[in-house]
DNA sequence: AAAAGGACCTGGTGGC
DNA sequence: TGCCACCAGGTCCTTT
């Protein structure tokens, strides 16, 4: 489900709920997530205050008093602030009940999201030490993208959805930004020039921004933590368009598998010379 | 070392 | 209506 602007949508969202409440209970239902949850979560968790909530690519990061807890949640994942009363719907794995009366609920179907705790220094993090660089900050350009794919022989989509290099660029808004830096997705990253890379760059903070404003992108059920959707599915160039016409130039939107994902172009907009 | 493919899960959809 | 194959927003791990 959830890519960088949704996973921001949800951080802004809970963040000024949550700051500065301290945990009363923890209510694991179901510890079978990627990597089991703490059996001890509880336990670390009570009595301590949320500090701040911070963000690092797709890991939404709670800065509590002696330690971080370490939440992502996966393709299917959702948090959702609401009454502790509310009754449980399938799937609800996890609640954070705070002193104050208000819940947490960790919601994932497919179970591919984590819930951990550290006190090492998080970011020391197996999962997040070697991550690289975040799109929307100032050291993120052409440059970057340009340097590190000269040494490369991938293809370009891959090459921005590998969150090594950069993250929280998922398979919606990697289409999305090359579509609009006009980059076919097969491009071999080697023979892409300079400016097309600062393009390519400006493409993805563009579009990231964007998605962001408009509280994420909702295509089945992604909701903010109020339960409300997000509207930049309004504004997708061509994820999701396959026959549908280019708004740039009317062409069919193709759509064709690229790894594991599926992918969307433009086959004028995007130089189709380029095999699959 | 880097690239590609498989694996982990459930639920929704479309075809027969 | 039912059954089945296939698809989905992520990313770690194994294989090449």
């Amino acid at each position: 489900m959830p890519e960088l602007p949704e996973i921001e949508t949800i951080r802004r969202g809970i963040a000024p709920y949550l700051q500065e409440l301290s945990f009363k209970t923890v209510l694991v239902r179901e510890t079978r997530l990627r990597w089991p949850v703490p059996t001890e979560l509880g336990t670390h968790l009570t009595g301590q205050t949320i500090k701040n909530i911070q963000r690092r690519g797709k890991y939404l990061l709670f800065e509590c008093s002696q330690g971080y807890l370490l939440i992502h949640l996966g393709m299917s994942g959702s948090l959702r602030l609401l009454s502790p009363n509310e009754p449980l719907k399938k799937h609800d794995h996890v609640d954070f009940i705070f002193t104050d009366s208000l819940c947490l609920r960790y919601h994932d179907p497919r179970r591919f999201g984590c819930i951990l705790w550290t006190t090492e220094p998080i970011a020391a993090h197996p999962l997040l030490a070697k991550l690289g660089i975040e799109p929307l900050s100032d050291h993120f350009n052409g440059h970057y993208l340009y340097q590190i794919a000269q040494q490369r022989q991938c293809k370009i989509k891959p090459f921005i959805m590998n969150h090594l290099i950069v993250v929280g660029v998922g398979n919606i808004y990697a289409n999305e930004a090359l579509f609009s830096a006009k980059i076919h997705p097969s491009r071999s990253v080697a023979t892409i020039n300079i400016q097309e890379y600062q393009n390519l760059a400006i493409s993805i903070q563009k579009i990231l921004t964007m998605a962001i404003a408009q509280g994420g992108t909702t295509l089945r059920d992604f909701a903010d933590s109020k339960g409300r959707p997000g509207y930049f599915s309004q504004l997708l160039q061509v994820y999701g368009r396959a026959g549908q016409p280019c708004y740039q130039c009317g062409t069919p939107i193709k759509q064709y598998r690229l790894g594991q994902r599926t992918s969307y172009y433009c086959p004028i907009c995007q130089n189709d010379s380029i095999p699959e």
